[in-house]
DNA sequence: AGAACGGGGAATCGTA
DNA sequence: ATACGATTCCCCGTTC
């Protein structure tokens, strides 16, 4: 789903929506976990605003941009090998036609060009600290 | 100014 | 019944 939702850098767990693709996202979202009305944008994101409640993910300073929690992230690497994520809830819908699908972006690649004309599409017009997930952490496996 | 985003209190709902 | 997390509603603040 590349049109909607991107890695902005996949090694620190830091991704964004396309604002123009962000409610048919939401909707896939929401189709996905079985809910009862059409999820939209601001619910989705009020959502993702109770997990930074706890922890799991958090907002990072920037248009439409959220991160894993590097901690959790950086865990979930170390027990096991290539690590799928973020979305993959269990298939409950087995019709017999999954194929494994090979086109989903390897975890790992450190897609630093691209997100590096993302980021200089939006000017960087300060700090904040993506660079210092970068740095701090999980700079194992980049 | 206005649209797009970001934020959060509070009511509901589903489930353990 | 109780608790808790997830979803929904709704309104307001902030940015671009």
């Amino acid at each position: 789903m590349g049109d909607s939702i991107q890695w902005t850098d996949s090694g620190s767990g830091t991704f964004h929506f396309i604002s123009k693709n962000k409610e048919k996202l939401a909707e896939c979202w929401g189709q996905r976990k079985g809910n009862r009305k059409t999820m939209t944008y601001q619910k989705m994101a009020r959502a993702l605003r109770n997990y930074s409640r706890t922890g799991e993910i958090i907002k990072v300073r920037r248009k439409l941009t959220y991160q894993f929690n590097p901690d959790i992230l950086h865990k979930l690497g170390s027990t096991q090998g290539p690590l799928r994520l973020p979305c993959h809830p269990a298939q409950e819908e087995a019709h017999g036609q999954q194929q494994p699908s090979p086109g989903e972006q390897s975890y790992y690649s450190p897609s630093a060009v691209d997100w590096h004309s993302w980021y200089s599409h939006y000017q960087l017009q300060e700090d904040y600290d993506l660079a210092a997930s970068f740095t701090s952490h999980s700079t194992t496996k980049l």
